[in-house]
DNA sequence: CCTAAATAGTTGCATATACAATTATCAACA
DNA sequence: TGTTGATAATTGTATATGCAACTATTTAGG
């Protein structure tokens, strides 16, 4: 019959994310594994030594994330010494700020993130890998005020 | 000087993908809330429902998911007597089953899930989705026999 | 038949993730 | 200036995720 859509997606998209990124953040895994770092400890890292010292409410923003999962995952990075969390000007709020030491090891996981990055596009094709970017850069723009319950009252 | 790359992708692959995955799992689990499923146990509950009884690490492999991932995700599902594990033909195997009261809750949560998915197509735009979906399947099939060290010796 | 390798499953450990509640502080305003 | 609502951060609780190590079987070879 197939009585009115002409294409509809098959199967369930946040299946189909959580399956790619669990292979990929694997494959980033293995090549950080020397590093010691994770690639997510390795993207958090890589935010605070660019952002500079910022606020973790910012810093949350900025990766796209929950207060209270930043809040937890700075912890095992403070603890290896790579970042620092200082007061801030407010007296309820911080800074988190990278070491010299999270700056150095920044630097050496950067060039094993670029490696897996570049194998990634190896397996993938680059053109896959830009047209996989955009997607999702748009998807995340159009998914940006959303979901919120945004009346704007 | 721009030595020889004509594009190249920008940014972290695994970071995008994360960061769309969580926006997107928090739009269904909105959906999925009044069933008292998040989505990803949605995804299991309905895996066990398609495939019937099955082994473990059939089930982890169809979902592309770690052996001891699964392991503990069941608990939940099986504490809420949604799923059982029976023993297998062999001492050492078991088999999932939805239980009946699984398969119920499976057809009310697949109503929510279908509703996300069609506020996600709208939020989207179906084409986006259509070819993201396309993108992830490409992906995950170059990245499948990868990773793992195959020298097929 | 017995041993070694392969298979199935779970568990210890560490991390990622977020909602709700809590604590602390700050800002607006009557 | 004192209350009230907004803001910043953390913590309790629950789940997701996987590696390595472990237990229990099973199978393959000698």
């Amino acid at each position: 019959m197939n009585t009115a859509n002409p294409i509809r997606p098959q199967g369930c998209t946040n299946l189909k994310l959580r399956q790619l990124g669990r292979r990929v953040t694997s494959h980033y895994d293995a090549e950080l594994l020397k590093t010691g770092l994770k690639v997510t400890q390795y993207s958090l890292l890589s935010h605070v030594v660019k952002l500079g010292p910022l606020r973790p409410v910012d810093l949350a923003a900025a990766m796209r994330m929950s207060a209270s999962t930043l809040s937890r995952n700075l912890q095992p990075l403070v603890a290896q010494g790579l970042l620092e969390v200082l007061p801030g000007v407010d007296a309820r709020s911080r800074l988190v700020i990278a070491t010299e030491a999270g700056q150095i090891k920044r630097a050496e996981a950067q060039r094993r993130w670029r490696a897996a990055q570049e194998q990634l596009n190896q397996m993938l094709g680059v053109e896959r890998v830009l047209a996989l970017h955009s997607l999702i850069d748009e998807a995340l723009e159009l998914l940006a005020s959303e979901e919120t319950g945004e009346d704007d009252v």
